[in-house]
DNA sequence: AGCGCATCCATTTTT
DNA sequence: TGGATGCGCT
């Protein structure tokens, strides 16, 4: 293999000739993780002579996935592409739902198993408080998922979490009963298909778990700081015949914890497998110096990472801008400008991205963008798969597949309408749970439903009648036919076509290009000597939710830092860089943990740009109907000062009553630095490497000491203290959590939990 | 069934 | 500020 790949630095060879036991790769941003990885399998492949249907290789994304499948079959040449086939590349989702589809029936789940997805789920837990009569105000779906979803994440079912501490009684409640009905429907949510594949593979008895076990001789995970508790036993249980897994990720890049990732399982790897090797990948190929120094300048201070410094042979590069901006409208006429500057000099929109915190930062962007005729693409939003009409087109098709599914059958009982309405439904839905049938089933019963009225009933005939005939016909033909027929027959297509509004021919072309891609799945299957099937076709739909159009040509492209993971761009313009937007804070205080969180959130982002970075600020902002004032964030301060270079808008000093055209003009050129700016610049001669210290400019970028005059200490029962956005209250009590805290009566918000350091005394 | 008005509420996202 | 949602009316 020596000869393949020269174009490995000595850790990346490292961790490519690692062969067996298990091994831990910390690669950092841009030091050729995925070369690593697609190199690894490859001389697994080539030299050790490994069958590529024993590796497994996992993701967190199908984008991912598809990536390092393209990448495989490119190294691997002609020829490649059949192993590249057989190996079993794919997201942890996708990877457990082909076990189990495989397997699952030992632990009974039904073949068909349908998979619900959030606004599924969703449903399921509305309809499970109306049954057991509580109120969706106190109790919002949204929520009680979220803690339903945060134990199953840690592997607990309604019992264990009733076990455990701290319970809330109803939750537990609405966990048993949403648990009954996935059952009863034969469907699975997300942690399911993690959850249950652990069970299915963890059991020591089960001749199919050693099956599996014994199948896997190497696997891989790819992103490791992502994964949460269920996903590390899941790797850690399909490898432990041979021990031979490889996890890679970087634990500064960790920004899911919210989303139950769990950081210990990369920071802890060592300590549950003693023999672990450990390779650091810290070279970076991907930016200028003085792009990673100021990655480095914001990762630092972080307080729990694995020690490693990431570092560059690129030249020094362009000094990174921090420009200050009078409001948001400035902030986005400098973007416009910049971006407009750019393009003329000849750099591609592809190359150009816009980040933001969060999304509501998105529209002013968009709008200075569109009056100065850039054009742009935002990520995120409304997905495909996510439309009402393609939805409704699918829960036809997974009715029947799976007509157990109430979820689906209830949202095309009456879609498009046919007269049965709320009550008709209600008192279905009621004759079905009085006889334990599954809606659908209940259809077959309906003389004996002596609640729904005739006329419902024979609407509801109707209805069977189709379903009926859908399903013969399913039988006979292409899944993409059967989907044509569903359409025309139930007059959705029709009515669609009445209402005669663009709005109505965008939800027809929705239609035509869901056909279309059921057709492509039917030929890449064909092409590939297989029959697609309808089910199949589904489970696709089912775990890849975007349609990854990420490559549109010519458009810049905005996006949360989120979902900037993993890209690079060229130049990156990154916006909002003010205490409270970033580092976000929103209702609750926040943590040290969260603070960190966002640290490394910052440190993601930096590490996007290859060339070109600029980071913004403005003095006020308008966001959720109130204007805030804000200053510079934190992450600003930590940027080395060698490495920036600081402008402002003419704005930023002035107050013009202007147009956002006359905005963006007058940006065009930079003016000379405001007085004020000026005086607030350190005049010391900072030494390389030396941070900002001007406290009255530079937010503090020491963590935890914001506020400043409110030590713990001050803090007592009865004393009066004033918070940013509760106004005056009073302490009630102080409480010692991993940093100092205190029980606070606000007048007309009630006790609220804050942390010291967002209290002044009153 | 479908519309209009009021009200409430506010990260980050993948599968 | 705006979107999502819910309610009541027609």
């Amino acid at each position: 293999m020596s000869a393949a790949h020269p174009i490995l630095n000595t850790p990346q060879a490292e961790a490519v000739a690692h062969v067996n036991g298990p091994l831990l790769v910390f690669a950092g941003a841009g030091s050729g993780k995925t070369r690593v990885i697609t190199y690894r399998i490859v001389n697994l492949v080539a030299e050790h002579r490994v069958a590529p249907y024993r590796i497994l290789a996992v993701t967190f994304t199908n984008k991912a996935a598809g990536e390092m499948r393209d990448r495989l079959s490119r190294i691997l040449g002609p020829g490649g592409e059949a192993i590249a086939k057989d190996l079993w590349v794919g997201t942890f989702h996708a990877t457990c739902a082909k076990l189990l589809r495989r397997f699952g029936g030992s632990i009974g789940l039904p073949r068909d198993f349908v998979i619900y997805d959030t606004q599924d789920q969703r449903a399921v837990v509305s309809r499970v408080l109306k049954e057991l009569d509580f109120d969706e105000k106190r109790y919002p779906p949204r929520t009680v998922l979220g803690r339903i979803h945060k134990e199953k994440q840690e592997g607990r079912g309604p019992d264990e979490m009733e076990a455990g501490d701290y319970v809330d009684d109803v939750v537990v409640k609405i966990f048993r009963k949403y648990e009954e009905h996935l059952h009863r429907a034969g469907a699975v949510d997300f942690e399911d298909l993690i959850g249950r594949t652990v069970k299915l593979v963890e059991d020591p008895d089960s001749e199919d778990a050693k099956t599996i076990r014994r199948r896997f001789q190497y696997v891989l995970v790819d992103e490791f700081q992502d994964t949460n508790r269920m996903q590390y036993r899941l790797v850690k249980a399909l490898a432990s015949e041979t021990q031979n897994l490889c996890v890679v990720g970087d634990d500064d890049q960790s920004i899911y914890r919210w989303r139950g990732a769990d950081i210990r399982n990369i920071r802890n790897f060592r300590r549950d497998f003693a023999n672990a090797k450990v390779v650091k990948l810290e070279q970076n190929y991907r930016s200028t110096k003085r792009i990673v120094s100021a990655a480095l300048g914001v990762i630092s201070p972080s307080r729990e990472r694995e020690p490693k410094e990431l570092w560059t042979d690129n030249e020094d590069g362009i000094p990174i801008d921090v420009v200050a901006a009078r409001d948001e409208h400035d902030e986005a006429a400098f973007v416009t400008r910049s971006i407009s500057d750019a393009r003329a000099e000849g750099t591609s929109l592809r190359e150009m991205a816009v980040f933001y915190r969060i999304h509501a930062q998105s529209r002013v962007l968009e709008e200075a963008l569109r009056v100065a005729n850039v054009p742009y693409q935002i990520v995120g939003g409304m997905k495909f798969y996510e439309r009402a009409e393609v939805k409704d087109a699918l829960s036809y098709l997974r009715v029947l597949v799976n007509p157990q599914s109430d979820v689906d059958f209830l949202r095309i009982v009456n879609v498009p309408a046919r007269g049965i309405g709320q009550t008709s439904i209600e008192r279905l839905t009621a004759f079905a749970s009085s006889r334990g049938l599954q809606v659908h089933d209940a259809l077959a019963k309906l003389d004996e439903a002596t609640d729904v009225p005739t006329a419902a009933k024979k609407k509801l005939a109707g209805l069977r009648d189709l379903l009926e005939d859908f399903c013969a016909f399913e039988r006979q033909h292409a899944a993409s036919d059967v989907l044509d027929r569903i359409l025309e027959k139930t007059g959705y297509r029709d009515a669609l076509k009445n209402e005669d509004s663009a709005e109505a021919d965008a939800r027809l072309e929705n239609l035509a290009e869901l056909i279309g891609s059921i057709r492509d799945y039917e030929a890449e299957m064909q092409a590939a000597g297989e029959k697609g099937s309808l089910s199949g076709f589904l489970e696709r739909v089912s775990l890849q939710s975007d349609t990854d159009q990420m490559e549109e040509e010519g458009r810049v492209t905005l996006m949360t830092v989120h979902s900037a993971k993993g890209l690079e761009f060229e130049r990156v313009i990154l916006t909002g860089m003010e205490e409270e937007m970033f580092p976000y804070r929103g209702m609750d205080p926040g943590g040290e943990e969260e603070l960190e969180e966002e640290r490394r959130l910052a440190y993601v982002a930096i590490t996007r740009a290859r060339k070109h970075l600029a980071l913004t600020h403005t003095s006020m902002r308008q966001i959720f109907g109130t204007t805030r004032w804000g200053r510079p964030s934190r992450f600003i301060g930590d940027l080395p000062a060698e490495s920036i270079v600081q402008k402002a808008t003419r704005s930023a000093s002035q107050r013009p009553q202007q147009s956002y055209v006359e905005r963006a003009r007058e940006t065009r050129d930079y003016a000379p630095m405001p007085s004020w700016f000026q005086k607030k610049q350190p005049t010391v001669q900072r030494a390389a490497g030396e941070r900002y210290v001007d406290k009255e400019f530079f937010a503090d970028t020491s963590a935890g000491s914001e506020g400043g005059d409110s030590e713990s200490g001050e803090l007592r029962r009865g004393a009066r203290v004033l918070h940013s956005r509760f106004g005056e209250g009073e302490v009630r009590r102080i409480e010692a959590s991993s940093e100092p805290a205190a029980v606070v009566f606000f007048p007309g918000w009630g006790e609220k939990k804050v942390l010291a350091r967002f209290l002044r005394l009153a």
